[in-house]
DNA sequence: TAGATTGTTAATCGATTAACAATC
DNA sequence: TAGATTGTTAATCGATTAACAATC
């Protein structure tokens, strides 16, 4: 399967087709071209063809490929059958709209814990996840093996909690605190930056307004 | 100031150029090089310049960008110091999460109301935000002028209310919800997807594990 | 077999980086 | 003036798209 050239921006187009190819299999259509997945999703279709090619042939000349086959390809690329292991660092108002959001672990993402300072949140749970002091987060992770931690605590502490948990073994971070973290070779952070985020909204939002609306009102797909 | 190339990728690089510029600003240091900001920021110096310079002449020939004049241009550039007005529909976890986080405000995005179909939520004030009932959006925004709408809702309704405020006028649109929306030309969709992100994420660490730490602990920047 | 569509190589496009002249 | 560092053009690199032979 070691195959090819794959970019990150490969890899973040995967969880795209996925998405497309689940719609499709919930409408129980069996085979999809490249081009139709390309409607699907706004990717070019020889593009498409490329980035699962990079993961082994899927399709087939003539036919396509098959959904179901597909799915589960993808699946097993995205490592989406295997169970994880997360914690939510910070239970906060984002900590707990995580550990309430439920549908991670449809794909094998589970909370099994969350920590916070705060004496208040401390002992309660939130989804069903217990909320332990921060101070035995250390300990935790001596016991329990933590794939993801996620970060959705202060920017000042994110670092701070970060190096205990790279100490600990904790390979995977989630983070939500717009701090640049710095972090051993082999640890993967993936940041969530809201304010960024919203930025770059307000960058593009001023620049159409500026524009005023030259092509009125024809339907498109955004990206 | 009409100059140059300005993709997407350049206008998502200048919220980081921004806050490298802020911390130095906080610090009080006056000037700066494209080498120290890169530094600060992990991008290429060359790339900085083109990238500032695409915007306009901020630096100087041997002394490099001033700090306080860069930070100005930069708010400028990303409408940071323009007042703007949001909604977010859907009070739920994350939809609290996002009025609770009063740090928007501050670079003058300002959330007016929140609504939700929910009975128990409707009325209430949720960070000194009142959430009214989703079937007074309309009428909301036929009276006031909303330039972004926050989409904190399920999925499946994601495009109906999307819809609604594109009718009434609304040109920006921060959706949450795993849903590519269909909208016309003059309007901006930013998503911030979640799953995605933790798919990604997912894959990385898989990646990285089976990997087997071929560079033991060497300390270095994500990204 | 003919038609369709992949797998894969080649061509294009755009973005990043290097180089250097301009100039503070 | 000499040194530094930008602004800007040119070179490189990588990613996307087109083309087409392989093959179902």
């Amino acid at each position: 399967m070691e195959k090819k050239r794959r970019s990150p921006a490969i890899i973040r187009r995967l969880p795209k087709y996925y998405r497309a190819i689940c719609e499709l299999a919930e409408i129980t259509i069996s085979r999809v071209s490249s081009q139709e997945l390309g409607k699907l999703t706004g990717f070019n279709p020889s593009q498409i063809r490329q980035d699962l090619n990079s993961f082994g042939g899927f399709g087939q000349q003539g036919y396509g490929y098959n959904v179901k086959n597909l799915k589960e390809n993808l699946e097993k690329i995205l490592g989406l059958t295997e169970e994880k292991t997360m914690i939510v660092i910070g239970a906060g108002n984002l900590g707990k709209a995580i550990m309430r959001y439920s549908d991670f672990s449809e794909n094998g993402f589970h909370i099994i814990s969350a920590f916070d300072r705060d004496e208040s949140k401390i002992g309660r749970e939130i989804g069903g996840i217990e909320v332990r002091d921060i101070q035995e987060l250390e300990e935790f992770l001596s016991e329990n093996q933590v794939d993801i931690a996620v970060l959705t605590i202060h920017k000042d502490v994110a670092q701070k909690y970060t190096n205990i948990c790279v100490e600990k073994g904790v390979q995977g971070f989630w983070n939500f605190a717009p701090k640049k973290l710095r972090v051993p070779k082999n640890v993967v952070v993936e940041n969530m930056w809201l304010n960024e985020s919203l930025y770059t909204l307000g960058y593009f939002l001023k620049d159409v307004k500026s524009g005023l609306e030259y092509s009125e009102d024809e339907m498109e797909d955004e990206e």
